[in-house]
DNA sequence: GTGAAAGCGCTAACAT
DNA sequence: ATGTTAGCGCTTTCAC
């Protein structure tokens, strides 16, 4: 049942029947008993305009695109989630595709989205290299990235303050008298790795400590790389006293190091984790996070996006927007012990 | 830039580049001098057909649409994730529509769906009432279950074993010496609950245990709803020595009382829970777990939604596809100490 | 082997 | 106040 043939039943044209159904019936100054008569019958009939047909007439689909690496990691679920649920509150649907930590796949997304001609998109690359983004650039489609960020594309961006955290992570640390203050990181080649181990870095730097290479580890998002480096950091002479996890799948990972030495936190390790999870105050002893502002990094990406879409693309006021984390201290982290 | 100024580009006919796009260029016997020179051609000027115009004019999408009840659950993450490969590998693109625990979003993600002509529907209800379905069940549209569903519904349908899991978690506590085993669920009409309520009477009975009312608890799918009646059932005299939670979110907060009370798992209670969770092992002490068989629900529901759709919405063999649970036992349960 | 024309369901410009 | 017509970009029938 298409509004064509709901016109023909009722005797009237289709351009009436449209422009009541799209609610400007009063724009066009239809008689009230006709709008009535449309709305009633068309509701009885359940019927409703075709997107499709109306996306192709009015080349707009009313739907943005969100890529992200991973829906199953929490962080990135919370982000899908949040910007769902702002964009379904300014009348857009979301088409979500998982890149699935892979340039290949996310390319293909892309492509993918582009096809169905979305309005546009949210891009949360996986990172490394942004060859593959050059078609999207070229397509002019109005962008948004969130999270990891190439800042030399010239796009709005939405990002959490990694830097600050980070840093303010290790000054915390630094004042409860550690020293030897290890980072655990995630791909290097991530912008908000990046980011980080500069925040890291920084904070050694403030507090006149040198920052030592064998103590930044790591490379991969994966609980299971974070664990065997892990374990070779605690295998250090003298060892680390405190480590800085850069995600929450990596402090899973270093969790599961330090059970598997027989290590106890605080004591023999101190360690600050990023992102806030629910499970964080459950393990023993509750770990401290950096909490990241993902519902806020989802909303405001969401309206970025929709302004650049309101003004045809053309980039508007600052491209970034840096949004603050907050440390939520536990027990994960204690004075040093003497050596 | 689509197929018709590329064909008028190259001079020739829309026709002739759209059969060829399509890849049916030998099956109308094309010269492949003219494939060669309109796929060199399309690919230099990055012309892809119109996805939008090809759908409404051959009135499929090679879209399905998913909706869950709330993205930010690790369950329906992982679901979506294995839905979404599944689906992409088949060649179809997916809509995902997080419903937020509401009948009304529900149902207002499907109307939204059914606009936008999908082909096929994945729905995890979010359950108790299954009125707002009529229109969606009256559209016709290919539709399975997932999870939570209507049995009622007379839909392909892809659950847990929930019955026999939690049948066997009982079992094994029984074991283990308990009597007093508490039960913490969550909505209680839905299916998913239903069933693993259904399981805990079983494997009580088959023990010759009464079932007692007061030992059943909760009927929010929350964290802090769950913390609190954890908490009353705490205080009971003789209190459970054992608590079986029927999800992830659910044990969350059982725990939270747990050390809220300062009592010790499992020496003070044995606790076993629905859903595996990276952070499981992690806890003190390991939890015992009822792993789901997220990746293939996923995989198998969109198989066969895919089914129904070839065979043009017609339902085939059993509606009803059961996928085990297995149950990963870790030190979160122990024996019972005696009175 | 290829092209011309019709039509998927809608909306907007141009009638009246 | 409402109708007629054209066209969004594609595919397919029919024609040569």
């Amino acid at each position: 049942m298409n509004l064509k043939s709901l016109a023909q039943h009722l005797g009237i044209s289709a351009s009436t029947v449209s422009r009541v159904m799209a609610g400007r019936g009063d724009e066009f100054r239809i008689a009230k008993e006709t709008q009535r008569h449309i709305l009633d019958e068309a509701a009885a009939m359940g019927v409703r305009p075709d997107e499709l047909a109306r996306s192709l007439r009015l080349q707009s689909t009313r739907t943005l695109g969100l890529v992200i690496p991973d829906i199953s990691n929490p962080f990135f679920a919370a982000l899908a989630r949040a910007v769902e649920r702002r964009a379904r509150a300014l009348g857009y649907t979301v088409l979500l595709a998982d890149s699935q930590e892979s340039d290949e796949v996310e390319a293909e997304c892309i492509r993918t989205l582009l096809d169905r001609r979305i309005d546009g998109l949210i891009l949360a690359p996986v990172g490394g290299d942004s060859a593959h983004l050059r078609p999207l650039i070229a397509s002019m489609l109005p962008l948004t990235q969130v999270d990891r960020i190439f800042t030399a594309l010239k796009t709005a961006a939405v990002v959490a303050d990694n830097f600050a955290g980070a840093r303010e992570a290790v000054k915390r640390l630094v004042k409860l008298g550690h020293r030897r203050i290890a980072c655990l990181q995630g791909r290097e080649d991530s912008s908000v790795i990046v980011e980080r181990v500069r925040g890291y870095r920084a904070g050694l730097s403030e507090a006149g400590l040198r920052f030592e290479e064998k103590f930044l580890v790591g490379g991969e998002h994966s609980q299971a790389i974070a664990r065997e480096h892990t374990l070779r950091l605690l295998e250090m002479k003298p060892r680390p006293t405190a480590v800085l996890a850069l995600s929450n799948q990596l402090a899973l990972g270093a969790l599961e190091a330090v059970r598997e030495r027989g290590l106890v936190i605080p004591g023999d390790l101190s360690l600050i984790a990023f992102d806030e999870q629910p499970w964080a105050t459950l393990l023993s002893p509750p770990l401290t996070t950096l909490a990241q502002p993902v519902e806020d990094m989802g909303t405001v990406a969401v309206d970025r996006l929709c302004e650049l879409i309101k003004r045809g693309g053309k980039a508007t006021r600052k491209a970034l927007t840096t949004l603050p984390v907050r440390l939520i201290e536990r027990a994960s982290i204690g004075p040093k012990k003497k050596d």
